[in-house]
DNA sequence: CCTACCGATCGGTAGG
DNA sequence: CCTACCGATCGGTAGG
């Protein structure tokens, strides 16, 4: 990818987050990018292949980082915080694709709906068997594994909706606040 | 409301939730009527109305849903538990429109918006005070109570992504879980 | 990256 | 609720 395609992209995907994929036209990308409509096409196929790019590249990042997590010899707990870091760096970091990825995926077709959500899938996968390993080792409740993972992943989408990158919060607080959360729930330990 | 306009925004809604609002055109809520695109505008004002009504219905019951729970004499941890309660009742016996709710409401625009938020913000608010009666009464963590209340209604928001009416769950047994989740946490207590 | 343009589809109206 | 229709906008192409 050249440095003007990857540009360019960036401008789309700060376009597209605002009003979202179906409701922004291939105009209102051009008009930020100070560009004729038609010159786009010289660098993507079409409208879709924006978000195709977007989804996935969001895709392998979040892939990339749940591989390692399980390659490493960590407790479940330890294991699950990192996870949890980790997902929560990629979406702050990426936000305005993180916004796309998650709310805007529907919108791909074909077999690119396919494979997306396949990697998806898998990445849900790797979090399930976080979860698995915990009540292996003992130390989490019996819980649906399944229930569990979407539980904590819902959860942790969510901060796109209210994170901003100059708020008081920086990532690893929010990851630390919402594995706290996730692992100890609301209710004070009784002792 | 008559009889025969509870029936089209119903089919509308069945529509929307399919593609989402901005990808759906009046057509295609047409078709699914069997209906010519123009006669829908005897029943509603323009495409962005069907939308405009299901928004505000949606939140009219939310709202409704948390005024009750804090009318009731009850501790945190109940009080909680109901409000979960309901608003998994309401999300699963609406499940078209609480999709559309969740995530279109985005396209709205002007003073319609402005009035969503302002009811949304409402609905917040009544969760944020029942986490703050639960710190009051000592037996939640003191954890940043807009932070907690988000976390919260994004874990149950995101049942509608996998919610099924012949699940093997029903409403109550989704809540029990998300309760117990919510409040204790994965980890086991250590006694 | 632009000019010039296309057919298709969009939300919506007039009038019955 | 339909017929007939509208102007605007859509995603995208040809050719340079």
């Amino acid at each position: 990818m050249t440095e003007r395609k990857r540009e360019i992209l960036a401008s789309s995907q700060s376009v597209l987050k605002e009003k979202g994929y179906a409701a922004t036209s291939v105009r209102d990308i051009a008009k930020a990018l100070e560009m004729e409509p038609a010159s786009l096409y010289s660098h993507f196929k079409n409208k879709e292949d924006i978000l195709k790019i977007t989804c996935f590249d969001m895709a392998d990042k979040f892939e990339l980082a749940v591989r390692e997590v399980n390659d490493i010899y960590f407790n479940a707990e330890e294991k699950l915080r990192l996870a949890i870091k980790l997902h929560v760096e990629i979406l702050t970091q990426n936000l305005d694709s993180a916004i796309i990825f998650i709310r805007d995926w529907r919108n791909l077709t074909g077999t690119a709906l396919e494979q997306f959500l396949t990697k998806r899938n898998a990445y849900e996968k790797g979090f399930r068997e976080i979860v698995q390993t915990g009540i292996d080792e003992g130390v989490f409740n019996e819980t649906d594994k399944k229930f569990a993972a979407l539980t904590i992943l819902s959860s942790v989408n969510w901060i796109v909706e209210w994170y901003k990158v100059d708020g008081k919060l920086n990532a690893e607080q929010i990851a630390d606040k919402l594995s706290n959360f996730i692992l100890s729930g609301l209710k004070k330990e009784m002792i």
